[in-house]
RNA sequence: GGCGGCGUGGCCGAGUGGUUGAGGCAAGGGCCUGCAAAGCCCUGUACCCGGGUUCGAUUCCCGGCGCCGCCUCCA
């Protein structure tokens, strides 16, 4: 069964389940004011995982992330460029998907816009001013801390010690330093929705709230975020659902941050990089196995030299993928799965270290995601399957490696696929065989060089020769 | 100042109170091979420093050093 660790806690317990093994599934999701850098990409590649096993692990999983279409962030950049607010969001909208997409991160079940839900966060504000937890001053609404029970929660800190380590400044009105605001009161030309308050807008730790209570219910069962959002954000979150008398998350998973060099990536640092660059220079598979490589909490370099450790790492499983294919009985047309029914003369149940090797990834996936042994377990048997394939032993080789690649599908690895060469590129390579056979390896070697010119490279194998990308 | 975390071979990165340190990449040697590539096999003797607990610590405890994160927007 797996279990997570909970930030809260800091113990790991299975995930909350609601009947019909429902989980919700919760994560704070992008700020659309500019292109994603790679730890966007690594959190969603983490969540991506994370929802995919809870699926396999027979959860009736409902993933939703938001995007907030409406903060200062945007607003900020469209004034500098002149823009409408809503046309930088779009547009970053669009290449976040994008990335996503090329990434292979599937798509969550909701994905609902923090403008969409302007009312009820309308709605939440004034219950808080009206429970007398939340105090208007000239600015917006603000939320009393030290009314709220057990704030602090998250950041393992007490409100004295909070308190005291806060940097933001104090204003005239607000009463704490760490009272934050619930609403904003309209600047001259920012978007603006009507409010008892007057106009103005949400402020950002409202919207997860309403969100996640509107579309997974109260007491949903996991909230998910980068390990920088847990305070003040999620603090935030939860204080306002307290304070509401609302149950909210009852478990919270933070993933770690991207660092450069030591240093973390963020974009008020500058110091990132865009996650379309990565992705147009890279095999996208390799940022997901780098990233599945460490625990999802810690640190992670990510950098040319890992990324290309990957990317290395990769070729041998596609080219295990390759052979398979080469030595698969016609009649086998038994797909890859978990539990292919009526499979009792698949090769897997009769190869014990194929049936094995789904206890040890289950095993490791179920303590906290612990991909990275998941990860060491299957490339352990690629390797195997390989050597199976060079000592003439197909069927077991079929089995361990047929199991090694579905189980890289379970953390949305899929091998490579087998791009069929162009006639004129099969022809040029049947010449360089003949070269070959007749022993002119000056222009054996010369074809070789003309195929590689036009992006195909020739391995002779010691059944003949195959052409790949 | 408060809170939390980290320090493992050439690099990345798991893990553990004790005979044989996951996995990946790189490197060296080998099998195969016209060559190359691919694949496979072999090789590494690590755990920041100082104390303590223990029969025994890299793993637990204390102290130190170094690095990082959060306490402000941030995945």
């Amino acid at each position: 069964m797996l279990r997570l660790l909970d930030t809260a806690t800091g113990v790991a317990v299975p995930p909350a389940e609601r009947a019909g093994a429902r989980v919700g599934l919760y994560v704070c999701g992008a700020t659309v004011y500019g292109p994603p850098h790679i730890g966007h990409g690594r959190f969603a590649l983490v969540y991506d995982v994370l929802r995919r096993y809870l699926a396999r692990s027979g959860y009736d999983v409902r993933h939703v992330s938001n995007i907030t279409d409406v903060d200062d962030k945007v607003i900020d950049r469209a004034a500098a460029e002149g823009r409408d607010w809503r046309e930088v969001a779009e547009e970053a909208e669009e290449q976040w998907w994008a990335a996503m997409d090329a990434m292979g991160v599937l798509r969550p079940h909701e994905v609902p816009h923090a403008t969409d839900y302007v009312e009820e966060m309308v709605s939440l504000v004034a219950e808080l001013v009206r429970l007398g937890v939340a105090y208007e001053t000239s600015d917006g609404v603000y939320l009393a801390c030290d009314a709220v029970e057990g704030y602090g929660t998250l950041a393992h800190q007490s409100l004295d010690s909070l308190r005291s380590g806060a940097r933001a400044v104090v204003g005239e009105e607000k009463r704490s330093p760490l009272d934050f605001a619930v609403w904003k009161k309209a600047k001259p030309g920012e978007p603006t929705w009507p409010s008892p308050f007057g106009p103005g807008r949400p402020g950002w730790h409202t919207e997860c709230v309403v969100m996640s209570l509107s579309l997974l219910g109260e007491g949903f069962e996991l909230h998910g975020g980068g390990l920088d959002l847990v305070f003040p954000h999620h603090e935030n979150e939860r204080a306002q659902a307290v304070a509401l008398g609302r149950p909210f998350a009852r478990h919270w998973v933070h993933n770690g941050l991207v660092v450069v060099g030591g240093e973390k990536m963020s974009k008020s640092l500058g110091n990132y990089t865009e996650l379309k660059t990565l992705l147009d220079a890279y095999d996208p598979r390799a940022y997901r196995l780098l990233v599945l490589r460490s625990y999802y909490r810690s640190p992670l370099e990510v950098g040319p030299s890992t990324l290309g450790d990957a990317a290395a790492a990769l070729q041998r499983v596609d080219e295990l993928a390759r052979r398979l294919e080469a030595v698969r009985p016609r009649q086998d047309t038994v797909p890859r799965g978990w539990d292919a029914p009526g499979g009792q003369s698949r090769p897997a149940a009769v190869f014990p270290a194929a049936q094995s090797l789904r206890g040890r990834f289950v095993e490791a996936m179920d303590d906290d995601l612990g991909t990275p042994r998941a990860l060491a377990e299957v490339l352990g048997a690629v390797r195997e399957a390989n050597r199976l394939l060079d000592a003439g032993e197909a069927t077991g080789a079929l089995a361990l490696g047929d199991v090694a690649l579905e189980l890289l599908g379970v953390l949305g690895i899929e091998p490579a696929g087998v791009e069929a060469p162009p006639a004129t590129i099969v022809e040029l390579a049947g010449r360089r065989e003949s070269a070959r056979r007749a022993g002119d390896y000056d222009a054996a070697d010369r074809l070789r060089d003309e195929l590689a010119a036009q992006g195909w490279k020739v391995d002779d194998l010691p059944d003949g020769p195959r052409l790949h990308r």
